[in-house]
DNA sequence: TGCCAGGCCGGGT
DNA sequence: ACCCGGCATGGC
């Protein structure tokens, strides 16, 4: 579909490469995508530098260390309690189904990985689809409150589609491309922060003026 | 100051 | 099958 293009390439050119989990390994962008669920990136990052100086950073560390001192290293990334219990079940999983090897887990085909994240108390569709995309780089759409904000915003989608419906919209409109999916959930993620705020219901100089026809 | 942030679960209807 | 309250810190 043209109008996923052109406004990908808009995107592009005003707001450059978003540079999303480049750097970090992958198993701290699996971390990192638990603890960012309705939260501050920012909050997030303090929470990983904790963890990260308490040298806890591995699969047979976290299995073993107890739910209330993980609650306590991950205090600023909000709703602690419940997440380091999220955390718990993805890395008892992550053990049971892998023996904590991320190479096996990332051998593993799109569909069976997913509906395997996907029975995880804790991961729903986005933080599993934010895991397959940017920590086992596979060619999963990431779809979020954004995503859904902007786009129902602009008219590109009714009201009430769904998760599944939107993240099909891209994809089957789309190359079956890694970095493509990568850097457009990246830059849909900045529009929305910058442009398209909840208390805001138009977006006066939002970049995507003009690209979408009757808009 | 109140609102918002890269959601998800579980219980009630 | 939806709907909704709860979860919680930090930044603007």
């Amino acid at each position: 579909m043209q109008i996923l293009n052109e406004i990908y390439d808009r995107l592009l050119k005003h707001f450059g490469p978003q540079h999303w989990w480049p750097g970090d390994g992958a198993f701290e962008v699996m971390i990192g995508a638990i603890l960012t669920q309705n939260t501050n990136w920012t909050n997030v990052e303090k929470a990983i530098n904790n963890l990260r100086t308490a040298k806890v950073l591995s699969p047979e560390i976290l299995n073993l260390i107890d739910t209330e001192k993980l609650a306590q290293l991950i205090k600023p990334a909000g709703y602690y309690n419940i997440k380091a219990k999220r955390l718990k079940n993805f890395i008892k999983w992550l053990m049971d189904t892998y023996d904590g090897d991320l190479k096996r887990m990332f051998k593993t085909n799109l569909s069976t990985l997913r509906e395997g994240l996907l029975s995880i108390s804790g991961i729903g569709p986005e933080t599993a689809d934010s895991i397959l995309l940017y920590a086992a780089k596979k060619p999963s759409f990431v779809v979020d409150a954004y995503t859904y904000r902007i786009f129902s915003r602009h008219n590109l989608i009714p009201d009430e589609t769904t998760y599944d419906e939107i993240k099909s919209f891209f994809e089957d409109n789309l190359p079956d491309d890694v970095a493509l999916f990568n850097e457009y959930h990246a830059l849909i993620v900045r529009l929305g922060k910058e442009y398209c705020k909840k208390s805001k219901p138009l977006c006066e100089k939002c970049p995507l003026k003009g690209v979408i026809v009757g808009d």
